[in-house]
DNA sequence: CCAGACGTTGTT
DNA sequence: GTCTGG
DNA sequence: CCAGACGTTGTT
DNA sequence: GTCTGG
């Protein structure tokens, strides 16, 4: 699972990670919930839905740039801006064939930057129940590549809404002690098919896989963090 | 994900 | 308990 | 044909 | 938008 996260990467070293066309100034995030207007990284197509040929000979899949859009996807076809349901998370297994998610798993891909997700792990204290958040990262410091989808809503009155879901697949043994779901985390080396909008659905579920757990780090954080109203660093602060 | 609220009426 | 807001 | 659904998580 | 249920 996937419920909160991190940004504090700079705008260089994302626009490094990422190889964005601009290196686009954002806000620090300690405490990212769903809902809220945050970056990712994606490839645009034209009306069409055709990439724009001439920046494709420049650039395999086109130009990856850094857009705001809201957590919590609104299927194109939806009613209202709002989804009824809380769509945050998009299940690898079955997101190639779900309705809400196939249309954006074929041609509306984009990466999550994060710089570390949050966990929490359920216990029971005196017979109630409590929940400790846990922070999870790169060994190696580097911002975390989340798999995700998007899609654009348009109402009648020409508002836009574009919007985003972040890819879970099962947990793998470093998260597993806190939750049997983790998001998907792409390696580097797999930016360019999961962006290009030309990638064969076949290629693209290989990726959608736990990744080794060596690449990341665990450990108990400040439970100010669990209310999304605290966008401090205390969020991370690490707990004995 | 967690925190915090949790109503009714009539009209469009 | 269940839904909404962040 | 039209109407209605379309999601994830965790907990029981 | 597209599929399922009636």
């Amino acid at each position: 699972m996937c419920g909160r996260y991190t940004l504090l990467t700079d705008a260089q070293q994302l626009a490094a990670e990422f190889g964005l066309a601009e290196a686009v100034a954002f806000v620090q995030r300690y405490n990212i919930a769903p809902t809220q207007e945050v970056p990712v990284v994606r490839i645009l197509q034209d009306a069409a839905g055709q990439e724009m040929a001439v920046i494709r000979q420049q650039e395999p899949g086109g130009e990856r740039r850094l857009d705001v859009l809201r957590w919590g996807l609104v299927p194109h076809w939806s009613r209202d801006p709002k989804p009824v349901f809380r769509m945050i998370n998009a299940r690898a297994e079955t997101v190639a064939t779900q309705p809400a998610f196939r249309d954006a798993f074929r041609r509306r891909r984009c990466i999550v930057p994060a710089s570390g997700f949050f966990e929490w792990q359920r216990l029971m204290k005196d017979g109630k129940e409590v929940k400790l958040p846990h922070y999870i990262r790169r060994r190696d410091g580097r911002p975390l590549a989340l798999a995700g989808l998007w899609d654009r809503w348009q109402g009648a009155d020409g508002v836009v809404v574009e919007s985003f879901t972040i890819v879970t697949c099962e947990a793998n043994e470093l998260v597993r002690s806190l939750h049997d779901r983790m998001p998907v985390i792409l390696d580097r080396a797999d930016y360019g098919l999961w962006l290009d909008p030309a990638s064969r659905p076949e290629d693209l579920l290989g990726l959608l896989r736990p990744c080794p757990a060596e690449w990341l780090m665990e450990g108990r954080v400040n439970p100010v963090v669990n209310n999304p109203r605290n966008d401090v660093p205390d969020c991370i602060s690490d707990l004995p």
